[in-house]
DNA sequence: TGTACATCAGTGAACGCGCGTTCACTGATGTAC
DNA sequence: TGTACATCAGTGAACGCGCGTTCACTGATGTAC
């Protein structure tokens, strides 16, 4: 018999890396990215600090890891949301992300790693590879040379509107709600007419 | 004689509170939030970390005051630029704040103090204050039942827009300028005509 | 089917570090007489 | 004008803390024969 589920309590642990990287995420959540220490990550899951370096290079690979991530998540939301109406939908998946992953998101796109570092480097280019997606679907629908600076608009509206919600700026959840649609509604106005898929 | 600039290098400083929050304001554009140390602010300043407990009641406590040093002068910006060519212009200033002080833009509106402290209240106060005025101005120019969405849109653009800049997700500072421009002018199309005074 | 052994994923102890803050102190200042 | 003294703004030493990371190790696994 390999291992099974009933070596729970076993010396090997079976898949440290994946829970490692969940630990990373709840600590993500309570506390931001300040939040992350590999001693406390490890201590979630109930093992020893070194015990990570058999899986990760150092505590910033670890918050890397957990950003690449986010960022396939995010963008798979965001390719469910497209078969719905338009700009309008994507942002409000696009903030909901934020809202349900304020921790996650703030690391992703906020100064959650020192700037310089490798892996600060890494999100920088994930960030900007969200974005080329993002110019991408637009250039479909609106005449190319505008496409650059529309993109860039509706990126710092959506995310200038989901850090202020995650950091509460909008009142609570419910009424937040409300003025996120608003918002969207306005912004929608600067933009020319799509063409519909 | 009392107490003049030819004492430079007496046991008594002069000024050591400014002298604290110069220092910490330097560090804060060096490092960002994460970057202020009570211990490193004080030995910027040549003086014993003990002493900055005479002006300040804690670390938080500096952070709190440069913060307020920089919503005040964020504000005095805005209201010069007020005379300008309105919302555009306004928009200019307000992210090139950002861009002169990113370290301390962050501090302010970002997640540089932990939330549930005592300073991370205040700032938040700090920053529902700036809405406020900024929806009041706006209620003098667009129907007052408009005036909170278009502010909290117009503060969302700005807003994200002034991180994308300082996260360096604009590219260079020229090339920066040129689309920070481009956006601000699609932000004005969602804009209803405004009373101009 | 059983056993030697290489490989790998864990362990506890220890390193050096910088931090915020407290403490008892001392040197400088300026005021009352 | 001179002096005693209260007040205040500094000092160095020390506290306890949690951190990331390295080290030599050991227990478990699974493969070759």
């Amino acid at each position: 018999m390999s291992r099974t589920a009933k070596h729970e309590d076993t010396y090997h642990h079976g898949d440290l890396r994946k829970a490692l990287l969940d630990s990373a995420r709840i600590l993500l959540e309570e506390g931001g990215p300040p939040a992350l220490s590999l001693r406390e990550i490890a201590r979630r899951v109930g093992v020893s600090a070194p015990a990570a370096y058999h899986h990760f290079r150092n505590l910033e690979a670890i918050a890397q890891a957990v950003a690449e991530q986010g960022f396939g998540e995010l963008s798979a939301a965001l390719d469910n949301a497209r078969s719905g109406d338009g700009v309008n939908a994507m942002g409000m998946v696009y903030i909901g992300f934020a809202q349900a992953n304020p921790g996650l998101y703030r690391l992703m796109f906020s100064d959650g790693l020192a700037a310089k570092s490798q892996a600060g480097a890494a999100l920088r280019a994930m960030r900007a590879q969200a974005f080329a997606t993002l110019r991408t679907a637009l250039e479909a629908q609106v005449p190319p040379d505008q496409a650059r600076s529309l993109a860039l608009y509706l990126w710092s509206v959506t995310h200038g509107l989901a850090l202020l919600a995650i950091d509460g700026q909008l009142g609570g959840a419910e009424q937040a709600q409300g003025q996120i649609a608003q918002v969207l509604e306005v912004t929608g106005r600067a933009l020319p007419p799509l063409a519909t898929s």
